[in-house]
RNA sequence: GAAAGCAGGCGAGGUGAUCGCAAUCGGCGUCCGCGCCGGUUGAGGAAAGUCCGGGCUCCCCAAUGGCCAGGCUUGCUGGGUAACGCCCAGUGCGGGUGACCGUGAGGAGAGUGCCACAGAAACACACCGCCGAUGGCCGGUUCGCCGGCACAGGCAAGGGUGCAAAGGUGCGGUAAGAGCGCACCAGCAGCAUCGAGAGGUGCUGGCUCGGUAAACCCCGGCUGGGAGCAAGGCCCAGGGACAACGGUUGGCCAUGACACCCGUCCCGACACAAGCGCGCCGCUCGAGGCCACCGGUAACGGUGGUCCCAGACAGAUGAUCACCCCCGCGCAAGCGGAGAACAGAACCCGGCUUACGUCCUGCUUUCACCC
RNA sequence: GCGGGCGUAGCCAAGUGGUUAAGGCACCGGAUUGUGGUUCCGGCAUUCGGGGGUUCAAGUCCCCUCGUCCGCC
């Protein structure tokens, strides 16, 4: 299950706002970005009804993994694990934006750690199943 | 049967279901922004490395032609191709028992440089050595000459050095020797002949020339230069008013032709920051795929038919389940297991290289055994 | 997309095609000392990232490749 388009971060002053004023969870293998949705920032879409919509995102970078296709694999891994927590928790989620940057050395780690650390993480930010 | 060589194909098996993503088509609805329903399509042979060649776009050389400079791992021959440093066929050389494989393969007889150590000498020689026929000296003499010395001189066979010592082996020849002569081999030149050519074969000749050009270089060949889809174009928001922007990346000649400044209203999402388009196009139909026939040894070409096959923009192509297929165990019911590896499009093609690899197919070689 | 650099012993590194590839730190052994440090002497068995080629000879020249760092739009 691929993340829906209304609860995707678009447009590069999203990430922008994220990065300079996102409060950080730091874990070993990732960093875990979040803040109040600011629906104004957000690329307009006609298609996008839902402004007040969770949104979420997944940096993967090049010093995680030289090969795309482990890259594409995380990023897949982590895209149905928090597709699922948002709809399991539509309340808590509503109105945040959540960024979670897997650090250098994340593409080794199991499936079962990144998983785990990540829920730790969005547990640590106040969403709690 | 074993080992090996070559060529080629394939690379998330098939069907269905559920939840989702991207593009697109149709229908319905619509507040004209879009929504819902249904259909279709959705990573690769290397998409990779970015090592080459192009298409496309803009800038510069005014344009066209030419010359020079510069650049080029461009370098046997003939062909293929839009082009190539690629491919095909052949020649020479090298390797392998063989099938077959490799090949940067012009010139050292234009010039310059280098060839450490060793060695006498590395475009030039005599250390040890051989001889001393001819001269010279000494002795003898039957006055013909003989013996000795190794002074002049001759030689490069043998030894030694080295990657390499100037044709090799053998016989003759000689004072000793030497292509000095001969036979064979290798090389060179000329002639004849075969071939489209690189070259092959044969005959004759005089006997002879170190290596290195992936050292500089010479010769032949090719070539306008630069930037790259973040190219570039369009729309407008806006900005500037003698400033802004452009005149960026070789020279010369035909030709009067590159300037002591020139041109134009200009720039344009770029303009101090803040603020203002997270705009649209380019963007996927192409030297395109597949099939058949024809030409060609082949690479490839021609004709006809047929198909439309990813186009995102924080960036889609995913997850789960069931059955069938495959393998192992088992009489069977059934149980267990594998479907992988390398790897992810970002303007598009043609190559090369590298990574990976199972399964399959075909042909061939060598060895062993049987008939 | 375009372009550039680096790789030599555990670490930092030098190296005009020609002996056995400098040097420093570290480490090891020995000497000196009652012991340790300092000092002195000796050592470090380095496929020069990997593969192939040119050459008599390659760390050096040529080609391919791997890793790593960086720049510009």
């Amino acid at each position: 299950m691929v993340l829906s388009r209304e609860h995707r971060l678009r447009g590069r002053f999203v990430f922008d706002r994220l990065y300079q004023r996102g409060q950080r969870q730091h874990g070993d293998l990732m960093v875990l970005r979040h803040l109040a949705a600011q629906p104004e920032l957000l690329k307009p879409d006609p298609r996008d009804h839902n402004p007040h919509s969770c949104r979420l995102g997944v940096v993967v970078s090049s010093k995680v993994s030289k090969r795309a296709v482990r890259r594409n694999q995380l990023r897949r891994l982590l895209h149905n694990h928090l597709s699922q927590l948002v709809r399991s928790l539509p309340d808590q989620a509503a109105d945040r934006w959540l960024l979670i940057s897997l650090k250098p050395g994340s593409a080794e780690a199991s499936a079962e750690a990144l998983l785990g650390e990540c829920s730790q993480l969005l547990a640590k930010a106040g969403l709690r199943p």
